[in-house]
DNA sequence: TTCTAATCGATTGACATCTAACGATTCGAA
DNA sequence: TTCGAATCGTTAGATGTCAATCGATTAGAA
């Protein structure tokens, strides 16, 4: 490892941490949060799903999502009932507000990844997509359906 | 953008997320953390320095540095005092428990890193630093003296 | 010399995240 | 049928981050 060079781990944070903080400001701008972008998404992609799901799909632990949910909730943009054939379950639906705040935060999510790809040719975004990808299976995660690892005490 | 693909930003926001996850719980078993590598890393680059710029060094808000450099100096891992030509100036300098921690980390992230670099070659590693090096760019940071983009309300 | 503006680091409060633990519910082996 | 283990979502507390604000200090124009 060169000592004037970054180890990959780092640069990879950095880039990671400016890109977000740069998409939070604009979902923020749009009267969103990346964390509600996430979970709406989730719900577009599966029209009722459980918490672990949503969880799970989202990659955050269901502690947080329960956090994300009430406040979703109590803004009107999702429903909570539970499942009358498992009553430890809930099951998660948009509502019509979640619906239009979806279509709301798209422009900007659109527009935002265009920003984000400005210079790059559809060859590097493959490229790019695959690399990460290795990292992530390298780290022992996959870049779908992500398990969160447990953190050692 | 086709509809079955993430955008970008959400593809890189989780290879980061997990890569952090695994680097935090690597760090977190040899005693650190990942806030405490990257100061101990600032401190090691410019043996003394003032809060402002190991929080521009770092990518962090000044109070949030505050907060790691108060657990630091209580730990013993470091030290403050007031610079004697202009006494609204921290000059912060590591202890000798500071720099046997940065040796001590150095072995986790060295091993931390070669494991994400596993299956890639120096090529790779290029194309990977160029590409989010572009990505940094383009939301408005450079990938050197990041500068903390402005959150809006 | 005076005084305004800027700088520095600290404090406060809010947000997002995690772990550990919990109560309620369900599953499945005995 | 019983009961221990597993699942589900929630709560509480801790960590890391940010913005806004503050008191202390300095710089520089007038």
């Amino acid at each position: 490892m060169k000592p004037t060079q970054e180890t990959l781990g780092i640069t990879l944070a950095a880039a990671a941490r400016d890109a977000s903080r740069a998409f939070d400001a604009a979902l923020q701008s749009a009267g969103g949060s990346r964390p509600v972008w996430l979970v709406l998404m989730a719900l577009k992609q599966h029209a009722t799903a459980n918490q672990r799901e949503i969880a799970q799909k989202v990659g955050i632990q269901g502690a947080t999502l329960t956090h994300h949910l009430n406040a979703m909730e109590s803004s009107g943009l999702l429903s909570r009932r539970r499942d009358p054939h498992n009553r430890r379950v809930h099951i998660v639906e948009l509502t019509e507000a979640g619906h239009a705040m979806f279509l709301q935060l798209l422009g900007t999510v659109t527009a935002f990844d265009k920003r984000l790809r400005d210079g790059l040719d559809e060859g590097d975004i493959a490229t790019l997509r695959r690399l990460l990808a290795v990292l992530q299976h390298n780290v022992g995660s996959s870049a779908e359906g992500t398990k969160v690892p447990a953190r050692n005490d």
